[in-house]
RNA sequence: GGGCACGUGGCGGAAUUGGUAUACGCGUACGGCUCAGAACCGUAUCCCGUAAGGGUUGAGAGUUCGAGUCUCUCCGUGCCCACCA
């Protein structure tokens, strides 16, 4: 037997494929099939050119991206498959640091080995279409985004502390952390004051948060979006506060609280400010024990995001001198500080009361009075409730709550809040989980961030602040957009001077001050103020790692072939232009995106957002980037842990293709289970596909020449059946079955001693997404010259799907006791005499009596006897 | 603590969506080809039983002529969020 030459075979039909531009999205082979001009885009998560290499786990989604799109070729749509690389950021720059090299020079490199490893799979990708964040024709426009935005007053400065990894020596957002550490390398994270850019997602939330309802996205990403979103319905009660110090208490000022449970107003007894609450300021000189609460502040200032969320015990103290008005009641409460109450959600403060377990527990260690105003139904509960020795969280009947007692909670939390509004006491309102995204980050390597200080403009902006509008137009030399009137002295690189290019610099590794490297470059930093022209500094932050990867799904789509291979400045075309609308309306949305469901709630967010705000200014005229979603499980090692060189566990895909070659390996994984699924490596199995490849091989070698005249009706039936099936397999990321099916009818064809090549043939092209160089090779034996990626996809026969003759199961009280062969359609009538008939039937009856038949058609019949 | 999944042979997993449970593949056993090898070919392979037959989808109950699939309780696993008021 020809054995299976798979690096022959490979390696032919990728040169080929390459020279004829077979995968070219515009004016490449492909387009001759191209349809009534429908398009598909789909789209991988792209990588970030790690200095280890692809492992075996990497292609996976690649696999079924670039089967889906050869499907799609298939069906005549015009294909964007592209590819590129999220090369900035914190990973290749500790790669570069810890190798010792310039982060460009290893991006270099490591894109290099990363192109061709995926080289060797013989992907589809258009090649001319690669993207790399880190070139600056690239990140020219990342900063020009990020100056609309700014423009737009959606960035802003913030002092306010920010997570700290000491390690990486950057700040972080709120989704770089998982457990109160950072994401990256796992260290414990601080709280660190420094000046950020913080870019406002939250403008958007509502927006983010019910635009999931249009995706075909899988439930559960969507689900965990609207977690991270995390909008809550209820309602901000103000308390007033009076200084009882006063004989005659004094009402000194106010504070809100806001509340999803404000049926439980009526057993507020105390109210609990965070500790970095602003009104502790405001007030301080009513509070008696100034200097403990002071103390207090300190204390929790200082501790750790993982101490901060120590749930085991509560610490506060209360303040003296001060008290606050429960507007339910009219009662005065003390007022206590906490630091379970976070400063950065809602108001900072609550009301406090027997019915949350941190509000109790906190009472009960501090001896603060607590009242019951809900029961639960179960009156051995309630009585336990009512003695303080239950903490009863859930919704119940009021009950000490004047003219609400007897409401359930349900009913009651709108007319509360009606008769508190009515007394200008409280406000129905939304608050959000979601976190401004802090921008900055104090590494070198990432896009600089295109803004510039400038004292004079600052000066302006004040005096333009302080006066009223009109005057302030007469009175300022220069037009302010409103993120420069927003942030004083902070104006915006004129766009004509994009990119703001990343300098070359000595030392790239991070300072740790909270200054980011490119701060020692003088000649860098000292600019001239786009607006006054006079002495003004660069902002020296860069952004963080997510900022491109917010919208290359745009820029693939406008990176236009090149005529000449040899172009090297590949300058992207003005967002802005009408053309480029004109193609991103052709292209966009995104038909399918495939990536890990780890981006669920930060890149996902992230370009939604962008995407939205790109939606505003008017570039793109979609409300979402990405229509369809499908997320791809892990490989894990054949251990059950993760790929990681740490273990020495990690497959290198070059190995396999070296042994079984890149359709084998493709198949496998495809093969290897459902798509979205962990699943662990097992190169023995992948030997069952490789041995399915060649056995189709070995079909080629009996197929008949010349054509056969009998047909046999029981495999045309599985051949449409097949056709059918790994058709909308593909469609459904059901991979592992498509090829189950493919499996099977390679199986029966192998049992028939003639096979007609026009069968053959139909095998071939449902395989040929899944092992494009094998199924090329048939093809081309079969006596084809075009390639079989131009093929339409077969079409199947709905009648020939049905087969002519059907098993019927018997049944004798819903347990099998026979089967028999019917043609399709049979009668009721005659159904039943046969599966009367049949002698193990009779024998099942005999002496009882029959109930019931039930007849399902082409199916079962279930008997039911006494 | 909250949310979302899920639990089927020795293993990865199928199951027309309520209708023959264990497809397809791995592994294993036996046989073949071969001087030999297996990354080759063939046959068999859920469990008990010689057989007739019986049992089986984490456990238990329920609905139904019929449940892997629907409902409830329990057990277990995975993922996401979490002092979020």
């Amino acid at each position: 037997m020809q054995p299976y030459d798979h690096k022959r075979i490979e390696r032919k039909w990728q040169s080929v494929w390459s020279k004829t531009k077979l995968y070219r999205t515009d004016g490449g082979a492909g387009q001759r099939s191209t349809v009534n001009g429908e398009k598909s885009y789909v789209l991988d998560m792209f990588p970030y050119p790690s200095g280890d290499g692809l492992h075996v786990g990497h292609p996976k989604g690649y696999i079924a991206t670039d089967v889906f799109s050869r499907y799609n070729r298939m069906q005549g749509k015009q294909i964007l498959h592209p590819m590129g690389w999220d090369a900035f950021g914190l990973p290749a720059e500790n790669y570069a640091i810890a190798n010792k090299i310039h982060p460009e020079l290893a991006v270099k490199k490591n894109i290099k080995r990363f192109k061709k490893q995926l080289g060797l799979l013989g992907f589809d990708y258009d090649w001319e279409r690669e993207i790399n964040t880190t070139d600056p024709h690239y990140y020219k426009w990342t900063q020009w985004i990020f100056l609309q935005m700014f423009h737009h007053g959606l960035a802003f400065r913030s002092n306010e502390p920010i997570n700290w990894c000491p390690s990486c020596k950057t700040g972080l957002a709120n989704e770089d952390l998982e457990d109160g550490k950072c994401e990256r390398c796992s260290s414990v994270v601080e709280k660190k004051a420094l000046p950020q850019w913080v870019l406002k997602i939250t403008d958007y939330a509502d927006r983010l948060l019910s635009g999931l309802d249009t995706l075909s996205w899988p439930e559960y990403i969507k689900e965990s979006q609207r977690n991270w979103i995390g909008r809550s319905e209820g309602a901000e009660i103000r308390f007033k506060i009076q200084d009882s110090g006063f004989k005659n208490k004094k009402e000194i000022t106010e504070i809100k609280v806001f509340t999803t449970r404000i049926d439980t107003i009526f057993s507020g007894t105390f109210v609990v400010l965070a500790p970095e609450h602003p009104l502790l300021k405001n007030i301080e000189s009513g509070i008696v024990n100034i200097g403990e609460i002071r103390k207090y502040q300190d204390e929790a200032r200082q501790k750790t995001e993982i101490e901060r969320t120590d749930k085991s015990n509560k610490t506060g103290v209360e303040l003296k001198g001060v008290t606050a008005i429960n507007p339910s009641t009219g009662e005065s409460i003390p007022i206590w500080v906490s630091d379970f109450v976070l400063g950065e959600y809602g108001t900072g403060a609550v009301f406090a009361d027997a019915h949350d377990r941190r509000d109790f527990d906190m009472a009960k260690t501090y001896g603060i009075p607590l009242k019951v105003s809900i029961l639960p139904p179960e009156p051995e509960l309630a009585e336990k409730v009512k003695r303080l020795e239950e903490c009863f969280e859930g919704e119940g009947i009021l009950f000490n709550s004047g003219p609400f007692d007897g409401l359930s909670s349900k009913e009651a939390r709108p007319k509360i809040v009606a008769w508190l509004q009515e007394k200008g006491h409280a406000t129905s309102t939304v608050k959000y989980r979601l976190k401004d995204w802090v921008f900055s980050r104090q590494r070198y390597w990432g896009e600089p961030i295109p803004l510039v200080f400038c004292e004079a403009c600052k000066k302006q902006v004040d005096v333009h602040k302080t006066q009223t509008a009109q005057k302030a137009k007469q009175s300022t030399k220069h037009k302010f957009s409103k993120g420069e009137l927003q942030n004083p002295g902070w104006i915006g690189v004129d766009e004509k001077k994009l990119p703001v290019k990343l300098p070359k610099v000595e030392s790239y590794e991070p300072t740790g001050t909270g200054e980011s490297p490119l701060a020692k470059i003088e000649k860098w930093v000292n600019v001239k103020c786009p607006k006054c022209k006079g002495p003004a500094k660069r902002e020296t932050n860069t952004m963080p790692q997510w900022a491109g990867s917010c919208w290359y799904y745009i820029a693939y789509c406008i990176r236009e072939n090149h005529k000449s291979q040899n172009t090297k400045t590949k300058q992207f075309p003005n967002l802005k232009s009408q053309k480029t609308k004109r193609i991103l309306q052709k292209w966009l949305p995104v038909d399918m995106y495939v990536g890990g469901a780890e981006h669920a709630t930060r890149h996902l967010i992230y370009a939604r957002f962008w995407h939205k705000f790109l939606f505003d200014i008017g570039v793109v005229e979609t409300d979402e980037p990405f229509q369809k979603l499908q997320n791809v499980g892990l490989i894990l090692a054949s251990d059950g842990r993760k790929m990681s060189k740490r273990f020495g566990n990690v497959v290198n895909p070059d190995e396999i293709v070296e042994r079984f070659g890149a359709d084998s390996l493709r198949v496998y994984e495809m093969f290897m289970g459902p798509f979205n699924q962990a699943i662990s490596w097992n190169t023995d199995a992948l030997v069952g596909t490789h041995r399915f490849l060649e056995k189709i091989l070995r079909l080629h070698l009996n197929v008949e020449k010349k054509k056969s005249t009998a047909s046999n009706p029981v495999l045309s039936t599985l051949l449409h059946q097949t056709i059918k099936k790994v058709g909308e397999d593909i469609i459904g990321f059901k991979f592992n079955t498509a090829i189950s099916a493919l499996m099977i009818l390679t199986n029966a064809l192998e049992k028939e001693p003639v096979l007609p090549p026009k069968t053959l043939a139909v095998l071939i092209t449902l395989l040929a997404p899944f092992a494009p160089h094998i199924a090329e090779e048939l093809w081309q034996k079969l006596g084809h010259k075009k390639s079989v990626h131009l093929e339409p996809w077969p079409v199947y026969d709905t009648s020939a799907i049905k087969s002519l003759l059907v098993t019927i199961v018997v049944q004798i009280n819903g347990k099998v006791r026979g089967s028999f062969e019917a043609g399709r359609n049979a009668t009721e009538e005659s159904l039943k005499e046969t599966a009367f008939s049949l002698p193990t039937i009779r024998k099942w009856m005999e002496g009882k009596e029959t109930k019931k038949v039930i007849i399902v058609p082409n199916r079962l019949i279930n008997v039911v006897v006494v």
